[in-house]
DNA sequence: TTGAAAGCGCTAACAA
DNA sequence: TTGTTAGCGCTTTCAA
């Protein structure tokens, strides 16, 4: 038996007799024989370039992305995989669809921050058909042929914000506003949702005021938070949904009340660290890009190469940070 | 210049003239010249054996992590590193230290979860001495030369567990339990000291009771809550230091006053979920085996490598898990 | 259906 | 101090 022949046998290549592959399967668990990884992509020499499509103008998660992008580069360039961000305007599903499809003639891979519109599934289907793997990531086509949605399930991330905030406020009664970027971006609208299932199921004694929009911008988002606060002098809690957070917290201080209104918000930020460490924030619920950005990539280049991933090394976790258990 | 010539300045090996080590070095520069990683192993053609020390007889946490490096081994196999378990008598400082040395004759790196004893240090820095990559897995001993430690701040884990603890238990008033497994395991008494700052501190009425041994044991950790429950009818809540949490629920459970305490814990087990779902637990702190157990082994293969890990990566967190973010 | 041979990018031993 | 050479374990192409 020649060593070409065991080669397609192991990668289950056509053209091979059924009793020749089963003898060599045989003899491969009789020996204990385990595949040299390296050897194979050595040998294969194919190299992969992966493109990040993050959204224009962004806010402090998705520079944090593209951070977290640029510091996993070298790491991946060791194993012949290049990283690239690729700007778009994510909110123009037409623009965005556009910026896909051409992204496929120069990208075998691509990761992107995706608009769940009809016209972004089908560039995302039009690039998976053209054999260009794509994974969304942070916020989700579920209906479209990505090969995995990288990020978390955005209605836990909100039930989760829920429990926290139910149980820190404890049994003070009051108003509980609620202020997200808007609510057309549906990692938005799914944390609402379930922000507001577990208020009204488990903590029926807070009233949950309508969600404001604060359109992930700092200013907007002051603004937007004070309102609340005047016109709800006994508001007890405060939940973002979105970014912003610096405004909100400008608006809190300014009322002499940040530590009495319970706080949550989310993405760990270097200033969320310190608002939590000084009693501002009460909780910050995060996904870690750098993890999310390292697992779009390898989740990406293992089906290129056709290798296997460790399932649990890619699944991305609902953190939630406290004072007392920053990283 | 030679391929040899290039090789020696890359992996600063002695031998060039500084001249020449510069005008490579420029050229590499000008063209953007990134090393395969998969190549310098396959040509290096070594193979690591490590060792993961874990604690004989052991409980839930112990048995996944030794799950874990079985679910880890085939990834590392394909890159000729092979991962074995060894169990040993970690709470006999002696037993652990000869079987440390004798690990120096067949492993490269060892990945151990040790006592923090003279001995055992001892052992550590004659293992580091002949070249055998050392890290400490879960428990440290921080005065030995390891490579590293793998595992959370123990002390900030009990801050995290406390902090949790006051706020849910809010304005209620009355004596608050704590178990562990013994006071002599470092990490419980880390735990127990951070625990016991943040109470002091933060949530001056609730009345922390002597921390009682359950030796990580289902039957006697029932017991001591039992003897808890009925010696404070008014226990507010129950934090649990280490494992034998089955029987704290047990007997949680029977005094019909599951639901109403709060119930705070170490290690997501598969029955822990369910005691988080039903509401019996409220709040369960983690760290993830499985991360741990990849981080120890890609730690130690990269420095035997000399290659270079991502920081970010091998950062272990202290997890928080209620009902509404379980993984 | 099988085998032989060249080469992926690097390291290590040896020669110059 | 530098260069030459033979592989590492695999894939791929071409020939049998």
């Amino acid at each position: 038996v020649s060593l070409a022949t065991v080669d397609r046998v192991l990668n289950n290549r056509p053209g091979v007799r059924v009793g020749t592959a089963e003898r060599v399967r045989e003899a491969c668990e009789r020996l204990g024989y385990s595949p040299n990884l390296f050897a194979a992509r050595l040998a294969r020499g194919a190299s992969y370039r992966l493109a990040f499509v993050l959204p224009t103008g962004a806010n402090r998660f998705m520079l944090d992305l593209a951070e977290q992008v640029k510091r996993a580069k070298d790491h991946f360039a060791s194993q012949r995989a290049y990283l690239d961000v690729v700007h778009a305007d994510v909110f123009d599903p037409k623009a965005l669809a556009a910026a896909l499809e051409r992204l496929g003639d120069t990208y075998q891979g691509v990761a992107v921050v995706a608009l769940d519109h009809p016209r972004v599934r089908r560039a995302i289907d039009g690039l998976t058909v053209r054999g260009v793997r794509v994974a969304t990531l942070v916020s989700d086509v579920p209906t479209s042929k990505r090969l995995r949605y990288v990020g978390i399930d955005n209605v836990a991330a909100g039930r989760t914000a829920g429990t926290l905030l139910g149980r820190f406020v404890a049994s003070r009664k009051g108003p509980v506003g609620v202020i997200l970027g808007s609510t057309k971006l549906s990692d938005h609208a799914e944390r609402l949702r379930g922000f507001g299932e577990v208020l009204s199921r488990d903590h029926r004694h807070l009233q949950m005021l309508p969600a404001r929009a604060g359109r992930d911008d700092d200013e907007a988002s002051a603004a937007v938070a004070a309102a609340l606060l005047t016109e709800h002098p006994d508001l007890v809690a405060l939940y973002s949904i979105g970014a912003g957070n610096a405004g909100v917290v400008h608006a809190l201080k300014a009322t002499g009340r940040a530590r009495e209104i319970v706080f949550i918000g989310h993405e760990l930020s270097e200033q969320a660290r310190d608002w939590l460490c000084c009693g501002t924030m009460d909780a910050v619920i995060n996904q870690d890009a750098g993890h999310e950005v390292r697992s779009a990539a390898r989740v990406l280049l293992a089906d290129l190469a056709g290798e296997r991933i460790l399932p649990d090394q890619e699944r991305i976790r609902i953190e939630i940070f406290l004072r007392d258990n920053l990283p």
